[in-house]
DNA sequence: GCTAACATACCAACTAGTATGTATGTAAAT
DNA sequence: ATTTACATACATACTAGTTGGTATGTTAGC
């Protein structure tokens, strides 16, 4: 009876299970690019972090490049769904926007990573159609998600008719990404929490 | 007579002269690192560009880490000097701002490469305390400039009081640079043409 | 027994850096 | 004025380390 309980939820996890495998190197992977970029991203550091080999990472993906195209796709626009259009789907955007900045540290550990999304935007996709596009693909969801939110707080009188949907959104993604880009260079917290204040107080001023 | 001249002067572009190899090891060393990353820069490609050899670019530069030293702090610094420090040295600082913006590009090809300070900035700032201090010694002066030229403008009653200056020459950098970075991964001119409108709205907000 | 799911060993290409050679400019000595 | 001496300013050829990818072997599970 323990035995075939194993087999879809109880997964040993030293035994063979290809999925959590393949978990694991997006894992590895994702946090080896995301500390050293997708092109300087070493391989065997990925498989070492991962605690596999050569066979498991080529019996799961084709090529370095397939491996980033699926970081992409399953684990950054996750962790973007996770973040943002998640906390979106209801209640005021406002207040969701203000609880997500305000919830933002600025611990120097933490802005010194940068933001996984733009840091890979920024790096390939001059560089790569095929990661520029995955990448633009989460922008998109992202604006989407947000000036949705944003339509729908017009109905319900929460949020300013004046004020454009499109627009707002880009302008708070674009605020929002500017000073994190800003913080991971100077490494000065004062900047970030400016930056917090700026960004909330601008937030505040949309309100019907 | 002639041949006294070209001593200091008239140069002959094909004989010997060290300031000029030096000078196109900077510019094809910074047009390397701009499409590539630091990283991803191959010498051997910034050698064809330059037209000159190994030899000469390890006479001028101690290593790689030195070229890419060298272009951060004459090449990005003086562009961002040429650019943002020496026009809001005198006039209006909100007038010059709007000028910066509106002059901005939205064509896919200029807004593909995105900003060279950033660029660098965001690759290299987690991975080398160098390349970081160098590149926030940039971000400081950028910012040092547009403060002074608001604290100016404050005096001269052309700028509101109630704005901080530190704060704001900080959000507009952070707006900018985020639009910029945006536009480079959704090669949308829409984007960047809302961006600038947004700006350049804010802008004229700050007028006393 | 067969295939999926890996592990191991190896290779070929790329690339930063070096070692060495050489031509040029220049200043002092003759 | 010419030669000598020497440092400068490169060019050329090579090396050693890294790294993505592959070929082959091995084990688990049905």
């Amino acid at each position: 009876m323990l035995a075939t309980a194993r087999s879809k939820l109880r997964r040993s996890a030293s035994l063979r299970d290809p999925e959590r495998t393949r978990r694991k190197l997006l894992d590895a992977g994702f946090r080896e690019v995301y500390e050293r970029g997708y092109q300087s991203a070493d391989l065997d550091a990925v498989l070492e972090r991962a605690g596999v080999t050569k066979g498991a990472l080529y019996y799961h993906f084709e090529n370095k490049e397939a491996l980033g195209h699926a970081i992409i796709e399953e684990v950054i626009a996750e962790m973007t769904r996770q973040k943002w259009h998640i906390p979106l789907q209801k209640g005021n955007p406002i207040d969701t926007l203000i609880h997500i900045v305000q919830s933002t540290r600025t611990e120097v550990a933490e802005m010194r990573g940068g933001c996984p999304f733009n840091n890979l935007a920024q790096e390939m996709s001059p560089l790569d159609e095929g990661f520029r596009k995955r990448l633009a693909k989460i922008l998109s969801e992202w604006h989407g998600a947000m000036a949705g939110a944003f339509r729908r707080a017009q109905a319900e009188k929460m949020l300013r008719k004046d004020l454009d949907p499109d627009d707002e959104a880009t302008f708070v993604i674009a605020m929002y990404e500017g000073y994190i880009s800003l913080a991971k260079n100077s490494q000065d917290p004062k900047l970030l929490k400016s930056g917090k204040r700026r960004m909330i107080d601008y937030l505040e001023s949309m309100r019907a």
